[in-house]
DNA sequence: CCAAAAGTGTTAACCCTACACCCATGT
DNA sequence: ACATGGGTGTAGGGTTAACACTTTTGG
């Protein structure tokens, strides 16, 4: 780490001084869960100001020492006690004005978990899971923070199998469709989905709960091996 | 603009105090251009330390009362006199060491350009077009990041005609061609691509230099409504 | 007993791929 | 005349899209 900057003694209000301009960089996460009928998003309650009791998302400020991918993923623990199985960064917000106190760059990642319920970690008085399309209002711009991260979400799984982050170990056909329908925007027909998923032959071998024949679902996992052999090849035809 | 951070006299070297912690932040661009033969990246020698003499990307610091994108369209203009046909942010690089003197954070971009000689602008003292294939040792971690844009242009060119931005405004067929397989880093059969693009049905009608039937390539020009409208509709099936 | 969910196959249209020959030009 | 680059069409294979009925279970 570089010490260009300069620290006055702990405490002081105005701790850190530089040549450059300088902006403060948090980190923020759009994290995305899926519990088997909505696709959703956590959200803190700010404890403090500025839009205290509002609802926003995750995130904090990042350290001097750690990078904005270190940092968001220390947010994500310590505000919500989770830990995602995936993480891609999206565009920064840079507004001027987009922080009432100071300039803030944010560094916005969307972050992937398998569902659990929660409760708010140290920061963040209260934590809530919110279906995705019953969003309350946010603080800050980080309303189009969400809005980003949908989209991206959306992209990415043109090129990787990100469903299979937001799904328990098992799965069934049902639920991975839905999944599918709830990023992408629009729905399939049930055969030709189930059969392009065969395709791919990413999935393992279903399990039939012993005996039951219909109206439950069999359970699929996914094979992160093929996946990987798959990737190399390059023949990555993830379109629906 | 915010204005909790604190000024000292003009010239003073520690201008700028702060109550977090903060970094510098630079805009970084990766130029593309193509001059009908290579996929060609623009670089500027260094006139300063750190990695004086270095090539480097252009690109430098943000102002305070500006995004990140105005930074980079301003520094773009600043250092090389070109101006954007399209700009795209990519992933920011945060390591603490990337920058020797202190923490700098870069927000970079890639940004497409139809081709032109260029000569430095203000800052840069020689600017030069690199093919990507025979790309110099870089400054900092440019290498990475041109690494990284590289890919994020492939990628969106599943979404966007990107290409479009990089040609000039009459091409030909065998031109738009190489550029695709320049970026996507594989060949098509000609035939088949021209079909593609007819169906696609983002060209305007071809335009024969008048009476020569062959060896002369036809040109076309891209037609943005079109492409507008269709992307409105949802049917961007942009493949290859 | 009725509603809701899961399972299953076939066909037609479309798209992608592979492939070969001719013509015009510049050297 | 020969090498280079541009133009053109067709046939086969694969993928996608559209489509309906049966079974089971929970209410």
């Amino acid at each position: 780490m570089a010490h260009s900057f300069y620290k006055f003694r702990k405490g002081e209000v105005y701790a850190h001084c530089y040549k450059h301009p300088q902006a403060a960089i948090t980190a923020d996460c759009v994290i995305f869960s899926y519990d088997g009928k909505d696709l959703l998003v956590l959200l803190v309650r700010r404890g403090q100001e500025p839009f205290k009791d509002c609802w926003a998302l995750p995130g904090g400020f990042v350290r001097p020492e750690e990078t904005v991918e270190e940092g968001a993923r220390r947010e994500l623990l310590e505000e919500t006690s989770l830990t995602a199985e995936y993480m891609e960064q999206i565009r920064v917000f840079s507004n001027p004005d987009r922080d009432p106190r100071q300039r803030v760059v944010t560094v916005p990642f969307f972050a992937l978990v398998k569902h659990s319920p929660v409760t708010g970690g140290d920061d963040a008085a209260e934590a809530k899971w919110f279906p995705v399309d019953q969003m309350p209002d946010l603080a800050f711009d980080h309303k189009d923070i969400f809005l980003e991260a949908k989209e991206a979400l959306k992209r990415s799984l043109y090129f990787n199998p990100v469903t299979f982050d937001l799904l328990p170990e098992k799965f069934t056909m049902p639920q991975l469709q839905r999944l599918y329908e709830l990023i992408l925007g629009h729905k399939f027909d049930r055969r030709n989905f189930a059969r392009k998923m065969n395709t791919l032959e990413i999935l393992d071998s279903p399990e039939r709960p012993s005996g039951t024949p219909s109206r439950i679902a069999s359970t699929f996992s996914f094979n992160r091996d093929k996946w990987y052999y798959m990737k190399k090849d390059g023949s990555t035809n993830f379109e629906f």
